[in-house]
DNA sequence: CGCTCTGTTGAGCCGCATCAACACCAGTGG
DNA sequence: CCACTGGTGTTGATGCGGCTCAACAGAGCG
């Protein structure tokens, strides 16, 4: 049913073929290979979402209600496809539930840069609901699954329920710490602690929604995706890869990151979880799913 | 009345004397000078805010009204100075009305980074209203004046009112596109284009708000400020500028930047101001206060 | 007066980019 | 069956952008 052939744009030292100065949320997204991995429970409804509220101690079950209703129908894309397109003004909401995508920009010296990553139990497109356009683009990495609710509908409950306003800002607010953090790195870390954080982080969030397998994590990424996340070049992170993986940090193979010593990255990381917003802390070692 | 005199934090390459594993806001400030230039007006109540929404065809009358009534009590930072503090849970919300401040992070190296720069119109913690708790500290560069309101009555005003709330969640939508935009700079862009983007960007948001004579504008960064702000060291900044006022870009002394070559510097910032979320766009070249 | 903060410039070096080549794999078409 | 292609990962060689260290000048302040 799927094309999972679909030919994805070349992130990194993309030169000439891409569309230029506009801002892209795409689905990352790779072929399967016969050995993939996939240990992970599907998502069924907004359960990852749900947990993330959870673990933020944040929403009543009425807005969970709410929410559950809004985001009844589901859609998937296939990985290389777009979710939402700068400047578009979508006719809805969606909530990825299943996979990985990216929001990115690309500049006229055909340069990209990946400014977020969305896993399941994040929003795809909240900023074009309230200020009413799309300030980038989403494309899948990786086949996404998402569920949709009608903008009027959306709007409209938003205008009825203070309630579910404040849990959906909270996200905002929660994408915006991340966005600092992803600054800080980029600015004052080395090389070696921003990628170092951005698996942490990564591995964090996957946890939260009840997606990692212990220290083992589903991350759809090419080596390209992850210069153009880290704003690296491909091949120091190649370099970079290998050291950590020579470190007995971490191993990374068909899209599966596992953990060997979450300590030792934590550490050279200088990961602090806090930012997150999650109130029940995953021990670093243990995950949810083990407890 | 107030001291301008206060030992700042030593930015850029402080090595040992600063706190650790903290976002902060703080007020960027600097001493006056004598011939220090404050060509603009003194703003009263949040006509800088009211300015924005404007400018975004944001707010109806009924909640321009109810944010006055909030943010009715003023107070004062001197510079160097904090306006909020990682990890508290301020009693009261405040809005930037006058001078400029910083939210920033210090690593455990002594490394600091700053994550967002706060002009007049700006929440300096929006964050903590919601979440409960400060995910940073801010600072005052300059000397600051703020309206706060009770965050009892702040949080009251948002669960009676949906339009007040989603007025807010939109300026948290801006401040994730400017750090967005951050991103890419830092990722992607040159250290020239980084630091014309900076400029060409906060020049937009001050005119916006009514605060820039034409292309000039009062930023009191030191160059060690900036150096932290863009994620480079203060050597290098000095020659960027250097390099910048020698090709006429612009002039920066006294803490005034006036852009000299407008159209040039957007061009090597690759400058589209869209981000910004702002309606009514200001022509390159021609500010507000002068149409 | 000395002290601290800021801006400025030079010298030297390193982290990371760039360029290039090659290996592997999955598809694809002859 | 094969050659061929395009995406990905890997490695070496080389060079540059920006960092580090260091020194000095000017301004404001105690």
């Amino acid at each position: 049913m799927f094309q999972f052939s679909i030919p994805r744009w070349r992130l990194s030292n993309a030169k000439a073929e891409a569309p230029r100065n506009s801002y892209c949320v795409f689905a990352l997204g790779r072929r399967p290979s016969g050995n993939m991995i996939r240990p992970f429970a599907r998502c069924r409804l907004p359960t990852a979402l749900l947990a993330k509220f959870r673990a933020r101690n944040a929403a009543g079950l009425a807005v969970a209600d709410l929410i559950k209703q809004l985001f009844s129908r589901e859609r998937s894309f296939a990985a290389g496809t777009d979710l939402a397109r700068q400047f578009s003004q979508p006719a809805n909401c969606a909530l990825l539930i299943e996979g990985v995508a990216a929001q990115y920009r690309i500049l006229s010296n055909g340069r990209r840069q990946i400014t977020s990553i969305l896993v399941p139990g994040d929003f795809v497109n909240l900023h074009s609901m309230i200020v009413g356009q799309e300030p980038y683009s989403v494309l899948a990495l990786d086949m996404c699954r998402v569920l949709v609710a009608e903008a009027e509908q959306f709007r409209s409950a938003l205008s009825n329920s203070t309630e579910l306003g404040r849990i959906l800002w909270m996200e905002t607010l929660t994408e915006a710490a991340i966005q600092r953090e992803s600054i800080v790195s980029m600015g004052r870390r080395t090389a070696l602690g921003h990628l170092a954080h951005f698996i942490c982080e990564l591995h964090e969030r996957v946890s939260m929604v009840g997606k990692a397998a212990g220290n083992s994590f589903q991350l759809p990424l090419t080596q390209s995706d992850l210069a153009d996340a880290l704003g690296l070049s491909v091949v120091h992170v190649n370099r970079l890869l290998k050291t950590m993986r020579s470190d007995g940090l971490l191993s990374w193979s068909n899209s599966v990151v596992s953990i060997l010593n979450e300590y030792k990255l934590r550490e050279i990381a200088e990961f602090d979880p806090s930012y997150l917003g999650f109130r029940q802390v995953r021990q670093a070692g243990v995950s949810f799913s083990e407890a």
